[in-house]
DNA sequence: TATCACACGTGAAAC
DNA sequence: TGTTTCACGTGTGAT
């Protein structure tokens, strides 16, 4: 089919006239340019001639998907007006590096919640004594309405003994971390196996906490629109 | 030109085989189907099929290397194995306007350089007395050698009463504030104009000294290899 | 003039 | 099955 495009072909096939046709060397006669598949002009070929077209108005949807997304990224990188589609990709990449290496710099520096949700239990130490454990749990999230004091009751539930937390915030986002003991009327974990099996429980609880948002979008902490500055006041920290 | 690539039409065209002709309804005749330009088949069609072949080649490596970013960016997105093109490019979208208010929220509270070159001079107070004036210069740019001794000699040489300097780090960026008034010997900014006037060279001055690095790459601080820590000891800070 | 960058329609393959 | 995605070669305007 070499018409300029379908619509045009289209128009001169319902006055009768086949504008391209190809000379098949193989047999000697013509057909279709397009008619590889089809061997021979017959009354399906209103059904091949929709199909194509359908095919390529898809096709027009498509490319146009990804340049507008292309155009998107075009306002986000600066002075990127004039350069060719390579370019502009080559400078996404060198600006998502960048802004994720500074993002690594930044945490490693601060205190402070970035982009990736996060959760980490760990063991931090033991009382050679009466096996007492000391406990950090980190969780990093984008805040919602009830975070708090759906991890509260995630903190009572486990029925460990909070020793100190501490909450900072960035935009929307917020970290939480928690220093506690499981210990609350004496025995700690006596083996290994028991220990990981404790970090991993924690884990778990606090991983359902994280996932009811995703399950409930109405605890969305903005339903409307997403808010820029921190949302707490003090009075709203309830450890 | 209906050939599934032109290598094998070329073989085809070596054996005097013309493999595909179209039929222009308009004229009534065969001519190449890719052959709107050039209306008979005369000795040019070599030079004509050779120039289709660049063509054909150039267009693949254009499209090579915009798919390389592309799958560059795969690589950069978590979790971006099995999305199209248009959904990754969707991904890379929300991932870099996260990137970019976090690091807006990061400048905001803190104080620490980020990845954007900045330089900002402005009017911080002035004394109702004698007129004298207290400025306040930010640089932020990538560290390089010499940086600092050049915006000291930058300071010296705008015969500015220099108050307070500070300086941070992040990763391989530094950010430097200066305090400074512009009288040394009495008489201040008389009027808008001349302060305005004062800005701009002190402005100025700075540029001048963040240009250096592109006009001189060998000022580049990391020659061989870019480090991700910071690069300063105390007795680099000479201000 | 030749080269570059883009949009297009199409064949093939995935599902 | 029909729909979607991708690579391809080509037409075309800009430089």
């Amino acid at each position: 089919m070499n018409c300029r495009n379908l619509g045009e072909f289209c128009e001169n096939e319902a006055k009768g006239v086949v504008q391209s046709l190809v000379l098949d060397s193989e047999k000697g006669e013509l057909v279709k340019a397009s008619g590889r598949v089809e061997k021979r002009i017959g009354k399906s070929e209103g059904k091949t001639i929709a199909a194509l077209k359908s095919h390529s108005e898809a096709e027009r949807r498509r490319r146009q998907r990804i340049n507008a997304h292309l155009s998107t990224l075009r306002n986000l990188v600066p002075s990127s007006d004039k350069m060719d589609k390579a370019a502009l990709l080559a400078e996404v990449v060198r600006q998502v590096k960048q802004l994720k290496e500074t993002a690594t710099h930044v945490s490693e520096r601060f205190f402070i919640p970035l982009d990736s949700d996060e959760i980490k239990v760990e063991l931090i130490a033991e009382n050679a004594i009466d096996g007492t454990c000391l406990y950090r749990a980190s969780v990093c999230c984008e805040y919602r309405t009830h975070l708090l004091s759906d991890l509260k009751q995630t903190i009572n539930s486990l029925h460990v003994n909070l020793v100190k937390s501490e909450i900072s915030t960035l935009g929307s986002r917020v970290k939480n971390v928690f220093l506690f003991t499981n210990l609350i009327h004496g025995g700690g974990c006596a083996t290994i196996q028991a220990r990981e099996i404790f970090l991993a429980s924690v884990r778990q609880a606090f991983s359902s906490v994280l996932d009811k948002v995703s399950a409930f979008p109405e605890y969305s902490a903005y339903p409307n629109k997403r808010q820029r500055v921190s949302c707490f006041d003090s009075s709203t920290l309830l450890f």
